[in-house]
DNA sequence: CGACTCTTTGACTGCATTCAAGCTCCGTGG
DNA sequence: CCACGGAGCTTGAATGCAGTCAAAGAGTCG
């Protein structure tokens, strides 16, 4: 059938993801044992599970196209959506320590994944120390990453949140080679919320404010921004306008 | 002076915290290898840092003692706290990625760390399969970790997130063989404040709430909990109460 | 076209912040 | 030894931002 399209799609050195992904920094014979572990999954339907919590982890998986959320239930049985993942995020990372998932994945929109078997790339990494310091790297970022986060929400207000939001995309976008200031999100506004632990009202209303200022534009999941450097300087002077030389709560100790 | 305090204190398989560590999982010899390449700092002072966000990562380092606190200063110059870090814990991962730290540590209390110099610890890893797979775990430890921490903060109810906060130390603390239900706070109020994204004021008007209802004791920097299960049913039945039929507002701790 | 999901908008309530003052603890120096 | 001062913590009162409830608009699909 379509195992052609396949074979095409797993081919790290033709992919454009490359440089964002595993074999950053591999040579062409590295990533050539690489791309003889992965497999491919069917794509999958939004809102279609990639894993749950729980289940043992034999693959990690990259996106390859369209998006994924990653998120937990917590004892009321609510979601909190803790992470999205764009094309060359590597997903299931967390599931490494104790050989289960830790989160659970799904689909956003119609996405494909490369899947990694963990028993054949762990073989790999003790043949091929770039692979190994790769994956090192790629912990790591993912650690600094959820810092980043961590520092989001420590920003209360919800029109910083989602400015933060929106810049953080902007960036990741960016880096994809699409365009920083025009792109499709992904996610339903229902997932911001609860990604920024936010009401779907209140993000609601914020969008409609950064419109009317004339900041971004909003046409259903399609966003423009209009003005970057008002957006960075909503997140910026958060309490430098009111509060210059007196008394900043926080900022006491250097 | 007092270098043989020191040659003590590096002597992995005599440590208590070995387990929690990255010992864990190694045999004699391998243990031994990894005493070799530690190092230690002097103890550092509260509010004196042990390294700042930007500077070259040459070290890892582990808590000996103490408590430390990892934070980020915004762009208004307003300090957001990361984490807090207890004994057996491993600070400056996130440095793995881009070689440079991209957070700053600071103690709380007087404390000591064990020093692992990067490259000697990179070269053992290169020899012990098991010391990599041990980093590797530690890695994915401290994702999950964080995610835990997103989650806590989905939670918006200043409440929950104070008994969440005191569940998850009351945790950590018994991992530590200490006692679960009685132990002293490392860091003041406005850390926790800072961490759990309140003011000071609210978080020490949690703390007085708590202890009314007879849940916890407070004496200063002195933790009693007196009721472990009404503390985690405020976790737990956050939402269930109210959104039954009824607005809560009657319905109390019943 | 109707049923559905997703999103927006409005009105009201409440919780956490803010501002302000008083308290406790502790080290320092008279 | 007590007085003093400062840092940390607690408490009170008022404001405001975001949550909740409710309903209607917009887009999608069978």
């Amino acid at each position: 059938m379509n195992s052609n399209i396949a074979t095409i799609i797993t081919t790290c050195h033709t992919c454009q993801l490359s440089d964002l992904c595993l074999p950053y920094g591999l040579n062409v014979n590295e990533i050539e044992s690489l791309e003889h572990i992965i497999r491919n999954k069917r794509p999958l339907q939004a809102k279609q599970l990639l894993y749950s919590k729980g289940d043992e982890c034999k693959s990690l998986y990259v996106v390859k196209s369209g998006g994924f959320r990653s998120f937990l239930i917590n004892a009321e049985g609510s979601e909190q959506t803790i992470n999205f993942y764009l094309p060359g995020e590597l997903m299931g990372l967390d599931a490494l320590f104790s050989g289960s998932f830790c989160s659970s994945i799904d689909a956003l929109v119609t996405s494909a994944v490369c899947e990694l078997p963990l028993n054949r790339l762990n073989e790999l990494c003790d043949k091929i120390p770039n692979l190994q310091h790769q994956m090192t790297r790629v912990l790591s970022k993912e650690i600094s990453h959820n810092h980043d986060q961590l520092v989001l929400f420590g920003n209360n207000s919800a029109k910083i949140k989602l400015a933060s939001f929106l810049l953080i995309l902007s960036k990741r976008y960016e880096l994809l080679g699409c365009s920083s200031t025009e792109f499709n999100l992904t996610m339903r506004r229902h997932d911001i919320a609860n990604f920024l632990s936010l009401s779907d009202e209140t993000v609601s209303r914020q969008f409609t404010a950064l419109s009317k200022d004339k900041i971004i534009s909003v046409n259903q999941r399609a966003i423009k921004i209009l003005d970057l450097d008002l957006l960075k300087s909503i997140v910026e002077h958060s309490e430098e306008e009111d509060s210059l030389f007196f008394n900043k709560r926080a900022s006491k100790a250097m």
